[in-house]
DNA sequence: ATCCCTGCAAAGGGTTTGCAGACGC
DNA sequence: GCGTCTGCAAACCCTTTGCAGGGAT
């Protein structure tokens, strides 16, 4: 890990901590190691993964504060919660990345991201014209990755 | 039910039946009756709330056929399955409705349908440059709607 | 010292599965 | 008649909860 993405998680560690602060709630060891073990990933990852990972490297804890903690993290928007088609949530890291939206093989599950910014003034068409204060959305892709496309008999796109 | 409606409904059974039988499966009395519950419904319904309004008639069902026949039914595209943040599936009726996304109240639950055709810009743009082969997409756009704008006090919005 | 947070294990709830009988083909 | 589909209930799996001990404030 480089000085900077050290001087990165110093700065996202100080954010965690102003929040429990202000949300009056403690600022126990676990909380800044799952916080730590987040933002060593890059990737989605889901709870009893990070979990294990945890476990792996003889931290003590358990899943039911792994799952407690993830929810302080989505609440203070450090990290993002989605449910893809799979049914299980998966988590990443929230922080200093642009925000992004996800393609999903429905061959092999690769998730890859994407960003275009017109996704922002449909939001807010749909604000102005619904009446609807839009805090955050969700635009996921499904359909084949460029492997998988290759690797199967051709399928016929929506686009 | 109007003989309009009858007769969509008789042409989605048609469409069902003939899916039936090119991938081999049996056209049984539960299967068509769990497609006219599902097309007798207008909203987003999980799978037990389909379940016990089946029961509620005296249909002798069971949850497993619901969950089979519903899965079914979203592989031959006549329903569509949503997994919004509350964590269980929702389902919604999908022939011969326009193609839409979703509103989801975070304060109430509320979920209202729009339609914004520039989404497919975005999926055209996102398929080519990122070499996917995008067969569907899901936009949800998470906010309050305009009850709890008004219930309560006023928020930040994103857009 | 208070009482929130933790680990552990058990409970919870939506979904899936196993099995014996039923029925589409 | 064969093999799949059904109903029923138990199993499953991810997530949440209850409880007693521990640590942040």
């Amino acid at each position: 890990m480089t000085t900077n993405d050290e001087q990165t998680l110093s700065h996202i560690k100080q954010f965690f901590s102003a929040y429990l602060q202000k949300a009056g709630h403690r600022k126990t060891r676990e909380r800044f190691a799952i916080l730590e073990e987040v933002y060593s990933r890059d990737d989605h990852f889901d709870a009893d993964t990070l979990y294990m990972g945890m476990k792996s490297k003889n931290f003590r804890v358990s899943r039911a504060t792994v799952y407690n903690t993830l929810d302080l993290l989505v609440n203070c928007n450090l990290v993002t919660k989605h449910l893809f088609n799979s049914g299980n949530a998966v988590y990443e890291r929230a922080f200093g990345f642009y925000q992004h939206d996800h393609l999903v093989c429905k061959e092999c599950g690769k998730i890859t991201e994407f960003c275009d910014p017109r996704i922002h003034n449909i939001n807010r068409k749909v604000a102005e014209l619904m009446h609807f204060q839009v805090t955050e959305h969700k635009l996921t892709l499904y359909g084949l990755c460029a492997n998988c496309v290759n690797k199967n008999t051709p399928h016929e796109a929506e686009y």
